[in-house]
DNA sequence: TCTCGCTACTGAAGCGCTAAAGTAGCCGGG
DNA sequence: CCCGGCTACTTTAGCGCTTCAGTAGCGAGA
């Protein structure tokens, strides 16, 4: 019954819900805004009549007369989806839009191949009013982004900071805490030699991690610690580990960046029938279903991918609404010990 | 130089640039949208003018006046992105996305809990006109999602079908050649006792798979095939797992629906002290690089996700054209044969 | 020469909303 | 009894764009 009406029975506008009350146009918008000039009987009748005729304000005409569009961009450049990062970066996204939508504010996505487009998507959604503000992911270093947002005069936020520049806030996580509590973890399981198998230091993040994990070794004493860049790749995953294993006197432990290198190293360590983890321990920067999974299961680095995106777009609606955001940092990711680092877990299960 | 300038020096409108040619604003109008009523000449200089005082159209203006949003909408409920499907989702996005954008559309996400919360959003995008027309994902079966959009005259495409009740018209991928492609090289490979241990039926295409494996199951007189139900867990994947290879007499070949479950069901395998592939073969509904790594790598179906998505987008905006578009169906994926069922790679590789 | 019909424009209205300025009605104070 | 000042509105203008109904100018046909 009724289906297929397409319904275009012409939206209800602000002028029918006046009519019908018999009230201004201006006194509608008056009482549904909360704003002082109409009595409180009448705005009670506004609103009855704008519930009544299924009313809600037209984005578009609201967004013309000043008030932002009450949606916020997230541009995604394809090698920040590069294997691996995906999962991080859809949790990432849903934790926005947790608080996001609460507020009724939109996500608009987009996805491009580079950096430079990357910026252009920011011209053109400013230039089209398109977005009241931006989350900046990922960033590298000596990244034009926080300067080129700035410039344009484009409320942003980086996920993943803090800007170098200190032009734009950040959320961000404390890669150096968590590097330690690695440390740490390999510390007290007796490792002395430990490598670590990164990204592509052009990326900050992974930048601080590497400069962590000399601290850490430092500061702890462990002394042959080396790290190994990589693309995140599968690929690079099995050469890395290799050549890493191969080194004499050979690591005991291995720190990988993400979920996918991990995997292609326990390949690589089993090939070189190597047991895990009376032969090399292995830890994973990221905590995934896998990790759970595997034989042995993986010693994983758990960060709150949604948390951190509901931070990041609660601090970014603050910095639309106007105020000034310090530099914030998430609670420091827990490692969760597996049988990769520490054994077999006890025996029971079954 | 100039940071932080705010840039709000009133961006050009269309009354700058027939001011600085000295037209009118409609003569612009005209010439910047390519229509009928200005001289070329004039209008090459409209145009010269909105590209020296970088003039883009103002969105909200544009969409007041009964153009489009420009946007098209994709809700994710909670539950669809359940371990597992996350990846899958995301590539379907960044696929849509490099289709959208190359027609200057944008994609605007949400994230609910139910597919209630998700008929709200509908109806709230469509009476603040905020998308053009939706995607609608994860059918489940019985799915109130295509009459409620087509009630509300929101125009949709289901990524996913067909729809069981033909309102909406949809793009799919051929499960039942899929899983007739995965049984043809389970009966190739030797195989007479067959698992699929699926998710969950009431997904619309989980339902379809489940129908598909009996019916190659009959076609290609294969005796003994059973399907089991999991919610997609690990945990499921394990119990499933070893529940399906305590029967008797005991499957040769599993079917796993996702990566997690094929991973938790190799643990399982391995903790029964059985081999991969002499006892039982493994086949995946989806490669990822997961599969590639583990040892045995898994054979594993390779959908084109991104391709899937892109089609989407096109077909969807084939629909805002107004264009009658019907069920489309996508080239098959592809089963990628790997050790958990053809055994040792030749030897080489190292 | 006058009109017809065409091109190339202009002017004004209007999309749905907000906001600034204006006005009616009422009360109390002088 | 009049005025200032308040409340509760209404009127008007305007956001930036599209579009429709003109209109000026011009060449062609009768």
């Amino acid at each position: 019954m009724g289906l297929h009406m397409g319904n275009d029975a012409r939206r209800p506008t602000l002028r029918d819900i006046a009519d019908r009350v018999g009230v201004s146009e201006a006194a509608a918008s008056f009482a549904l805004n909360g704003k002082p000039g109409v009595s409180e009987a009448t705005r009670q009748r506004v609103l009855q009549a704008a519930s009544e005729l299924n009313w809600a304000p037209h984005h578009a005409a609201r967004a013309l007369t000043g008030a932002g569009t009450a949606t916020v961009g997230l541009v995604i450049a394809r090698s920040a989806q590069d294997v691996g990062s995906e999962l991080f970066f859809h949790r990432l996204m849903t934790g926005m839009q947790a608080v996001l939508s609460r507020r009724r504010y939109a996500l608009l996505l987009q996805v491009v191949d580079s950096v430079d487009e990357e910026i252009d998507v920011y011209h053109m959604w400013k230039r089209e009013h398109r977005v009241d503000g931006v989350v900046l992911v990922d960033l590298r270093r000596d990244d034009p982004r926080p300067e080129a947002v700035a410039e344009l005069g484009l409320p942003a936020l980086i996920a993943g900071g803090p800007d170098p520049a200190g032009v734009v806030p950040s959320v961000s996580i404390d890669d150096a805490a968590a590097m330690a509590s690695i440390m740490r973890h390999l510390k007290e399981t007796g490792h002395e030699r430990i490598a670590y198998l990164s990204g592509p230091i052009a990326l900050l993040h992974v930048h601080r991690r590497v400069e962590s994990f000399l601290r850490a070794s430092a500061d702890l004493g462990i002394a042959d610690c080396r790290s190994h860049a990589t693309d995140f790749s599968a690929g690079a995953g099995d050469t890395a580990t290799t050549s890493a294993l191969l080194g004499d006197p050979r690591p005991t432990a291995l720190i990988y960046d993400n979920e996918v290198l991990a995997v292609a190293g326990v390949g690589a360590i089993r090939r070189m029938s190597l047991r895990i983890p009376e032969d090399v321990a292995v830890v994973v920067w990221e905590d995934t279903p896998v990790c759970t999974v595997l034989q042995p299961a993986l010693t994983a680095l758990r960060r709150d991918a949604a948390g951190f995106g509901a931070d990041v777009a609660e601090r970014l609606l603050e910095v639309l609404a106007g105020e000034k955001v310090a530099d914030f940092e998430e609670r420091v990711p827990t490692l969760v010990p597996r049988a990769s680092t520490v054994g077999e877990p006890p025996v029971g299960a079954g």
